[in-house]
DNA sequence: AGCACGCCGACT
DNA sequence: GTCGGCGTGCTC
């Protein structure tokens, strides 16, 4: 008797799949099996069956276990992230692996919470009840309004339900299912705002169009209701009894409040998020609920794109500009992109919302690659957009970091009892510690950057690897005691408001004060009960939330960000600023935005000043055609690093050179280092490679990483490929 | 990636 | 004489 072969994914870096005998097991394709692999145990996905393997049957190990009580892995599952590892270079086991629940990588059996529902069973009848059982007619009664009954609203109802539901099972009144717990649905309907008309425009114009793959760009100013078209579009179409959604938000803390606004709007449609604050439990436990199709609606971040969603119908990407949608390790794959994929794979409208969208995105809506939805009015009528204004820092002296503009306008709102955000983004008390006497600058020993001078613990901190150190006495360069912390950060800007501003109630926001696991929302409570006049704060603050008596968002100083390298600063700065702006005047009262800039007259403060995103975009189109930057061409960076720079430079270098012998339609430029030169004690360098079209550069990718695969350096060198990157 | 095997230096 | 350094090679 011939044993079945299985294709076998396992979480190693080889791209290959492994044959193993079946061993009996009635396993289906996308199954969990156990394996033996080398000497360890894995935890493998069948991907395939074969009655043939490519070598000796005799040299093939069985399975040691198959989970064949689990629901499968569906086509669709496996279909994208074979397309998502052939298109980041990433090895196909790992991808596959890494897009499972963390529990389902672990070898023990993973279990999911479920429960027994209770439904009439058909032909029951009341009057079979005695009358003196009350639970039983009570839960008779309820059968009748509701179809099925879980043991926590049972409970409710008669603390001795199980005893009543016993006796009704055996006497034929009542059939038990399983499903899986943790879905809550139900609650109070809040009623739906009205849509003014661009908002109805675009709701009608994505309901409208043919069934089938179409991306929306739904380009909508902050406050102008996108969350509102979001909940239409998933009424519309979740309108029967199946279909699901998936909507993907970026990595901050507003899942939360996205989370409760769909529930309230939508309290019968069940709900799951996922998101790196569950335990991983929770994380099992709505995975597997997004999996069997009970949950309609999928709120999550980055990972969940990969879900499985047997009825999915459309994908939001909110705020699709966000970077937090790139992974920056392992598969370095891009959210908004896979959604993308995804839907073209399975024909769906993919919707992606943002107020200053990514310029591939703005680029493709223009040229009508994607549908373009505007809605450029805010959808609280009488909130008008924050007037913005830039303070010339050439002609206002700096007093600790603020013009006597910006305190004068923190102390006009203080006296009207109004609050003022002030947004930096810097944390900690100065970015340098300085020596006045030889200017020695207190550097990290593991990275290319300078210790942040945290003043309150006393204590420098390098915010890239983490590495933390008491202040010294004095300079280990020259032994003077005057060491001076230069530059500001929000604890010194915190301090400053203090003095200048004594009886002015001041919060700072960063991730030093968030730490605390519900430190935040206690932070927005207090903002809003009126506790808080000034909050200070990093990019954390900019997103999200609403503060009705929020009147003044000053920006401290962004002019690094004005002239860097990186060719998407001013991009990522203007969404920043746009954000923060966003945050002034929402409930009637006029907002007005001061940023400090010794530039007041660039072309980024120009169009914010208008709220002129097309503009700016525009303009920054032009000038990455001429550059042919993305999206006029297709970058990937091949990123290595390792103990020993001069490793790195022999990697790289034979990187290049077989680059170049592969090339065609590609510009493979010269090894070099990246603007982090070292990062957590490693030595890094990186190999840009860019194309006009996308499928040469894939093709040289895969040649060469087939050939990277097989380097001698390949175990000393940490490496990968960034396709698409966003940082290089 | 793990985890073996394997072949050369300083230790009870 | 062994413990252990990490180079090399394999994993169905």
């Amino acid at each position: 008797m011939s044993q079945n072969i299985l294709k076998i994914a396992l979480d190693v870096p080889l791209d290959q799949l492994f044959d193993y005998l079946d061993n009996g097991f009635d396993v289906e394709i996308g199954q969990r099996v156990a394996v033996s692999f080398g000497r360890r145990k894995q935890i493998g996905l069948v991907v395939g069956k074969s009655a043939e393997s490519g070598l000796p049957v005799e040299k093939l190990k069985a399975i040691e276990h198959a989970f064949s009580d689990e629901p499968a892995l569906d086509k669709p599952f496996f279909r994208l992230l074979k397309f998502c590892a052939d298109y980041y270079h990433y090895p196909y086991g790992q991808a596959l692996l890494s897009a499972l629940p963390g529990r389902l990588r672990q070898t023990e059996r993973a279990v999911s919470r479920k429960q027994f529902v209770y439904r009439l069973a058909p032909g029951a009848e009341a009057a079979s009840i005695p009358g003196r059982k009350i639970v039983q007619r009570r839960i008779f009664a309820a059968l009748e309004t509701n179809d099925a009954l879980n043991e926590t609203t049972l409970a409710e109802i008669s603390a001795g339900w199980r005893k009543a539901v016993e006796e009704m099972l055996s006497l034929g009144l009542l059939q038990a299912s399983e499903v899986l717990a943790g879905l809550r649905t139900g609650g109070e309907r809040l009623a739906a705002p009205e849509l003014n008309i661009e908002q109805t425009q675009a709701i009608e114009a994505i309901c409208a169009a043919p069934s089938g793959f179409k991306p929306w760009l739904l380009y909508g100013i902050t406050g102008s209701g996108k969350t509102e078209v979001y909940i239409r579009l998933i009424e519309r179409f979740l309108h029967g009894n199946d279909g699901q959604v998936l909507v993907l938000v970026p990595e901050i803390n507003l899942t939360p409040q996205l989370e409760t606004r769909f529930r309230s709007r939508l309290p019968h449609l069940p709900l799951v998020s996922l998101h790196s604050n569950l335990n991983e439990g929770e994380r099992l436990q709505h995975w597997r609920l997004a999996q069997s199709g009970q949950a309609r609606i999928v709120i999550g971040t980055r990972l969940s794109v990969f879900a499985p969603m047997p009825l999915l119908k459309m994908i939001v990407v909110d705020e699709e500009h966000d970077a937090s949608y790139k992974q920056q390790d392992s598969m370095r794959y891009h959210a908004r992109d896979v959604a993308l994929v995804r839907g073209q794979q399975l024909g769906l409208p993919v919707v992606l919302g943002s107020a200053t969208p990514a310029l591939e995105t703005w680029h493709n809506a223009e040229s009508g690659k994607y549908g373009k939805l505007a809605l450029t009015n805010r959808a609280v009528a009488q909130a008008a957009l924050p007037e913005i204004r830039c303070i010339d820092t050439t002609r206002n002296a700096l007093q600790d970091g603020l013009t006597q503009i910006m305190a004068d306008a923190l102390r006009e709102r203080l006296a009207r009892g109004e609050q003022s955000l002030l947004f930096i983004n810097r944390r900690g008390y100065s970015p340098v510690l300085l020596c006045s006497a030889c200017h020695w600058i207190a550097p990290c020993m593991r990275c290319s950057a300078r210790l942040v001078v945290h003043l309150r613990q006393g204590r420098l901190r390098c915010h890239h690897c983490g590495h933390e150190q008491k202040i010294p006495p004095a300079c280990p360069s020259c032994g003077n005691t005057d060491l001076h912390p230069t530059g500001h950060g929000t604890q010194r800007l915190e301090q400053t408001l203090a003095a200048l501003l004594p009886g002015a109630r001041v919060l700072r926001v960063d991730r030093d004060s968030t730490q605390r696991r519900h430190a935040l929302s206690e932070i927005l409570d207090a903002v809003h009960a009126n506790e808080v006049d000034i909050l200070v704060g990093t990019q954390m603050l900019a997103k999200g939330h609403d503060f009705p008596n929020l009147t003044l968002v000053g920006v401290i100083d962004t002019d690094s960000a004005l002239f860097s390298p990186d060719f998407r600063a001013a991009e990522r700065l203007f969404s920043q600023l746009m954000q923060v702006a966003g945050r002034a005047g929402r409930a009637g009262k006029p907002g007005e935005v001061l940023i400090q800039t010794a530039f007041p007259d660039h072309v980024l403060f120009n169009a914010l000043r208008g709220h002129d995103f097309p503009v700016f975009a525009g303009s920054l189109l032009q000038e990455r055609e001429i550059m042919q930057f993305p999206p006029y061409s297709y970058v990937a960076v091949l990123k290595a690093e390792a103990n020993d720079y001069a490793l790195v430079q022999r990697f790289l270098k034979y990187a290049a050179d077989s680059a170049h012998g592969l090339a065609q339609k590609v510009m493979v430029y010269d090894p070099v280092r990246p603007q982090m030169e070292r990062l957590k004690g490693m030595e890094r360098g990186q190999l840009l490679m860019h194309a006009s079209q996308r499928a040469p550069l894939q093709r040289l990718l895969h040649a060469l990483v087939a050939l990277l695969r097989a380097h001698p350096l390949n175990a000393k060198v940490r490496w990968a490929v960034d396709v698409d990157p966003l940082e290089f």
